[in-house]
DNA sequence: TATGAATGAGGCTTCATTCAT
DNA sequence: GATGAATGAAGCCTCATTCAT
């Protein structure tokens, strides 16, 4: 049944889809440069020809990739906001529940998340983005009088960054912590320092 | 004026530190695979086999670098332990001093700095290392009554690693805050966070 | 006309022949360093790329050629040891015969022997074993009767693939004898100095 | 004492002797392109223009060696002839004295006889040379009825030269067997193939 | 949809050789 | 007589990408 130059059972949006799975994991596990479109399409099981087929070239496929983590993570950052009205004594917990969504999307999508985070060239922006959704939330918590005025919340904001970028890699893709222990430890160390006495 | 042989005022070593120098600032600006050779030695004004003169491999200028970043690196957190029986009062100038030794190197030290940090494929190990040492420290002095015990060293410590690398990059390599206004932001936030009540 | 792509009636395994002998002979002419894979490409009007394509690097087409050549050499020698039983009358003929198949071979396929014979770092490798195939054939044959044993067959073995070899290069190679010319000869000195009585 | 730029006890002489001793050495056991003229002066404790002083490159140093390496071949060939009114009974000490010069020759000069017989473009030219020399030799031994005229002596005079090549690097080079001894079994199974009934 | 075959562009490295001192 | 420093020339190899089927 099959069609000359057709593979049995071959599907566009499969392959296609195959390959961009393939292309994060290498893509993530050696980097931009070091990952050949060779290894890819040898791994989908399919030709050079064929990734063409699909992506005009490495640098979109990377694109692509890159663009669907800045997608996610946005959608989520954008979630974790603080009402007003909160109660004190719940903060703690409401701050918790974005983190813990960061943190369990990146358990969830470790490619994606190394790629947009550590290979990409534009990682550095892509964190600064986060740095400064995250520094609004604390701005607007802090005029709340949640928490104290007498760090520079920018500062604060890129720092929380780090250390949240530094656990996924060290603790969370290890497996030495889950998503919720980290948070729990992150929240406590930070409430401590940023509340309001 | 000679076409061949030696350049006028020649000597090797200044050309060896130069040939270092610009790789240094290639490496740190482009990554390691788009640094290329031909163009370390054309800003070098000198020609590619000069280069195999001093350097073995691209490869081997490359470690050069990032071991020379890891001596110097490695002097300082080793040097940032604090003294059994400190005053209490004295201690966020204490554990400052260690800290901004630290920012100060990364200041005066760009090129490098971004290659061990960044660009170095041992980068994270390098990071794991310094977070080790970091956590030596905070143990011993948590032993010493400085510090509760409320959080996970470890932890702390690879979340400071992350907050120093993501600050570096973004505000003192920016020049929006000094390594000294860094420090204090560091310390203020770091001990509300942990001092022992 | 195509200047990228697919070449009018291109096929892969045609390409790697004409790569192989080309390579041969260029191999054979000028030795390993002389020879260089750009003049090969050229000769095959094919590119440096595309070499690639079929060989992993230059040493390791020089080693499928010497190869190919042991493995013809090897069992060339291997079906020349004689039958017990064979009349003396015979003798003459029947050690002809296999001299004269590595002779005729040599004479067919000039860029090969040439290449595991004279270019070959292993040459005096593959001669030595070729020797100690011719030694235990001689060995046999003074063991049936053949010949008398006041002289060290191995030095005889040595000696007589010497022979050979200069009369291959000298000899045969200009043309000036052919295979079974100089067999004849061969055989008729090696018999007259071997012969028992 | 020593002038500025001038090594102590350094002379002209025995630089270039050194010089050349360690090429022929180098060159006999790497071959042509494998020997570097760094190599050379490294191992001469000189620097690379000083070999410049002396030699105008490096084809012309190996061309010394070779050169060096045919004067005194030639001259040994040249006394191998034997005079007539030779008795028959001697003929085989005469014979061996000519072939026990050369294959002393070639013990007690390594790696100039490797060069001139092995690794110079013109070794075939060389030994086709001494199968000349060779030729006229037997040929005259013949005329005079030391030997009878079945075989075609040229084919003979090369094939000799074979050998003899041959057994110098597998029996004489590895100290499998002296020069007189080889020269026996040489002679021995040569006569027997030879002589006159 | 898929592929066998091919290539443009470009980087790393080596080596014989030379100049100014 | 000797050398520290430098280079012209050239070769091997890789990789993203394309054409014809």
């Amino acid at each position: 049944m099959a069609k000359r130059g057709r593979k049995k059972g071959s599907d566009g949006k499969v392959s296609r889809a195959l390959l961009l799975k393939i292309a994060a994991d290498e893509f993530a596990e050696h980097g931009y440069h070091k990952t050949k479109i060779s290894t890819i399409v040898q791994k989908a099981e399919l030709t050079q020809p064929t990734f063409y087929l699909y992506f005009k070239s490495k640098e979109v496929i990377f694109q692509e990739l890159e663009d669907s983590f800045r997608l996610k993570l946005t959608s989520l950052t954008s979630n974790s906001r603080l009402e007003k009205g909160i109660e004190e004594e719940f903060l703690p917990h409401r701050i918790a529940e974005g983190l813990s969504a960061v943190l369990h999307f990146f358990a969830d999508h470790q490619s994606l998340g190394r790629i947009g985070f550590f290979v990409s060239e534009n990682a550095s922006q892509i964190k600064e983005q986060m740095a400064q959704q995250i520094e609004k939330n604390l701005l607007e918590e802090a005029k709340a009088g949640y928490f104290h005025l007498n760090v520079d919340m920018n500062i604060v904001a890129n720092g929380l960054v780090g250390m949240i970028e530094r656990l996924i890699i060290t603790k969370l893709w290890t497996g030495q912590n889950t998503a919720d222990e980290l948070t729990k430890e992150i929240v406590t160390a930070l409430l401590y320092g940023l509340k309001n006495n």
